[in-house]
DNA sequence: GTCTATAAACAGATAGAC
DNA sequence: GTCTATCTGTTTATAGAC
């Protein structure tokens, strides 16, 4: 506590930097390749330690692989938690498909894994899917149902118009390739990116606003 | 060819079934484990035939990886060459999101390796991509044009809207683990199918429906 | 904390009898 | 066509020196 930092730090830094290159190469090889498809030699590599090195920070491959999918879904939660009631619901709904594309376009990796995962029956996700994300998803949409009570938004149902935009934002991630192979573009190239984002708040809004 | 189609039958029909049994139970393993976390033993297992024997009608695991994958392509491509332009744009529409729910519900696993491969960026999938694939959804998207300029839809992106369709209806078979944890429900509950059929088909059609 | 060497397990593929 | 036995390479994980 009252020690100086600068010494902490010394010992410290280091450890703390090797750790997050291993999960940073890992999520990378994970979320490209799959569990089985990557070796713990190739995620070294790629983080710039040796193999037996690697397997000082982490007792073993899974312990690795449950390591990045926690960091996974903190990211994937943050937009939204974001997601208020005492907003305009049609601000609300356009920052929330805004804050995910960005998402997309900023972590396509994490948006990969978080996909696989779930592809796989998401077995060391499970648990939190039924408690954490079960709840905050209940909570949001009891918000959407109060704004159709209010009659500010159509009557569709809270939780279907939730999962549009799941998919629709995660698709240009998940499915780049595809993207990239039809239209030539990816979203990281801003004018394609702003066009995404007008086009998918565009439908949502007209497909869920008032009649 | 004059031949007593008994004997060929006799001869040719067991081959057959045993190469798909095998390409069944590869589907449904690769569709969850991918192609490196399944084995061939796992395969031959659920197929009810001994490793080698499967390496009688397989050379080895890719060449078993890519015929699964070719016989998927085309249960995909399906319900989008049916989409047509002589039809109402409604129901041309609804129609296609219809279909495409009903491979998500009778063929998921068809679903997710399509899934599992556009996220490893489609390694033997790329050249259908850019040929096939491309060529359909130019022509496709160019019936939608039209609509639009016959004032029949609103001025959407054509692209931005078949990728709407793909993601908003992949995403029930792809992440059903996900919607099964928070509503309870798979598609194989009728009534929740049909719930979905119609949620899907009134927001896009109140997103692209002419102003 | 980091390395080299190696143990132990596994999976893909082949050889050859029947 | 189908089987048993086996070879071969890869990969995870550990032991132990520095």
């Amino acid at each position: 506590m009252t020690k100086p930092k600068t010494k902490a730090a010394k010992a410290i830094a280091p450890v703390q930097n090797k750790r997050e290159a291993v999960l940073g190469a890992a999520l990378g090889l994970f979320s490209r390749f799959g569990l089985h498809g990557t070796s713990v030699d190739q995620v070294a590599a790629r983080a710039g330690v040796s193999k037996s090195n690697l397997l000082y920070y982490f007792a073993n491959k899974e312990e690795l692989y449950v390591c990045v999918l926690r960091e996974l879904l903190e990211l994937w939660l943050a937009p939204l938690r974001e997601f208020s009631a005492e907003r305009d619901p049609q601000q609300a709904i356009a920052d929330y498909i805004r804050r995910k594309l960005v998402v997309s376009r900023d972590s396509p990796d994490a948006s990969r894994l978080f996909c696989l995962e779930m592809i796989q029956g998401a077995p060391l996700l499970r648990g939190e899917l039924d408690r954490e994300l079960r709840s905050i998803v209940a909570h949001k949409a009891a918000v959407i149902q109060g704004w159709i009570d209010a009659g500010r938004l159509a009557p569709v149902d809270p939780q279907h118009l939730i999962f549009m935009v799941w998919a629709t934002t995660q698709h240009y991630a998940d499915f780049a390739v595809q993207v990239e192979a039809l239209t030539g573009k990816t979203l990281a190239d801003p004018v394609f990116f702003e066009q995404t984002v007008s086009n998918v708040q565009a439908v949502v809004w007209g497909g869920v606003g008032p009649r």
